[in-house]
DNA sequence: TACCAAGGTAGACAAATGTATACTCGCCAG
DNA sequence: CTGGCGAGTATACATTTGTCTACCTTGGTA
């Protein structure tokens, strides 16, 4: 069906869609990322911002819901693989300046471990502020009213944690006695509340380097809890 | 303007407003926790689910967001008190059982703390079952469409943080060197997440004990990693 | 050349929405 | 008894919405 020579731009940046298709996935962001929530997008409304007429919508979708959809799809793939980039980025940055001796915590570097953290924290807000829709989006519908949306945006976000816990390991930024499944349950939990915060990092800039300051902190936390409540056996294992 | 004999019913437990003023505010409650967002209820969707007449709505709202902050102000009263008494039940119930010697660790006695966490998260689920809808509009307008109703369950979710530090505080829950900025800071991410478990809680009956597990750990978490940074020094105050 | 499908437009329709004006009913004060 | 007032209803209307059917345009293909 695609085996024919000329599909589309050989390889360009954007999949080369029709571009009503392309604008109404713009003005749904435009929109939602304001005023309105994607849930209860009118596809008239939606036409209108896109410059277009209204029954071009069902060229390309059958629900409003299936654009809800796709836009998800969207901001995953739009997402994802930045983010580990940016960790693996901000752990390779902090691991340079690596001093042989450092003070040890039950098992963990702590100096090493704020470093990291600072960077990637760093980072991920950096990413934030350059794509704002995204976030807002991703937060909103995760908690929306419509259900598929949400059920949607729960998988993207335990993929994220996923990654978080992959890349944790990796990295050996947890000692190895931390168990892998506290490592996901930290995960889950810091992402869950980073992205809680980039909210307020998008919505206040004022406060941008006291958000920061204070994912950072809270991150720490974590880390440290979990190291030093395993390292004494008191951690009890998520039974799932 | 109220100093007559007849004003209301003496002191009952509901506010003795106009019928249908009631009737619109629950017919809200059952909207939204099901189907659809606040920010969005249809006036005569509204009407028509409580039975009434569109035009009787303009009787007791003007907006409407109008009704929107009345549902938030009734859900903020219905929750707060119960929430600190729930929590004074737990901190004493969980005091009763001291003995004497219990392990310290960077100053804090890591098996009342779990007691009382546990006392308190088991009590906070149970209140959440029972007040479904309320968590739900909660959380869902905390990051809704309305710009209006977002920043005010910010603010009531500030309130909820803050007692809760202050809890803390007078109970004696952390260790007194940790400073009480850390306190608000580690209250307010405790129950923001809380409040974000209570859906999962709500939404998947079946892994309701694992939910409960899960909050449990975390708090456990943050606890000890705040008190074991704050005894080392390594904490960086926020800033504000 | 003729064709055809994909992308986009135009116009029309019933249904639903927000809002305004005008009516009814019960209640208490004078 | 009467008059006003709060609460609720009835009717009406302009707008807006989702959706249907029909038409136009373009680029590639047989």
């Amino acid at each position: 069906m695609q085996a024919d020579a000329s599909e589309q731009q050989p390889a360009a940046e954007k999949a080369a869609e029709a571009p009503g298709k392309t604008l109404l996935l713009e003005a749904a962001l435009r929109l939602t990322s304001t005023s309105r929530s994607l849930s209860n997008l009118g596809l008239r409304e939606l036409a209108r911002e896109a410059g277009l007429n209204p029954n071009t919508f069902y060229r390309h979708f059958k629900d409003v819901d299936d654009l809800g959809l796709t836009v998800i799809r969207q901001i995953s793939t739009q997402l994802r693989q930045p983010l580990r980039a940016l960790r693996r980025e901000a752990a390779e940055r902090a691991v340079q300046s690596t001093q042989a001796s450092a003070p040890m915590l039950f098992g963990i570097d702590l100096q090493r471990g704020r470093r990291v953290c600072h960077e990637t924290v760093q980072l991920f807000f950096d990413f934030v502020a350059q794509n704002p829709e995204a976030f807002i989006i991703g937060v909103r519908e995760l908690h929306g009213a419509s259900a598929v949306l949400r059920a949607a945006l729960q998988e993207v976000m335990d993929e994220f944690g996923a990654d978080m816990a992959e890349d944790i390991i990796a990295f050996k930024l947890l000692p190895d006695m931390v168990n892998s499944a506290v490592v996901r349950q930290v995960s889950n939990l810091i992402s869950r509340n980073l992205f809680q915060l980039s909210l307020d990092y998008i919505g206040q800039p004022e406060r941008q380097a006291a958000i920061c300051a204070l994912a950072e902190e809270q991150i720490v936390m974590l880390f440290t809890g979990a190291s030093v409540l395993q390292s004494l056996g008191q951690l009890k294992l998520p039974v799932e």
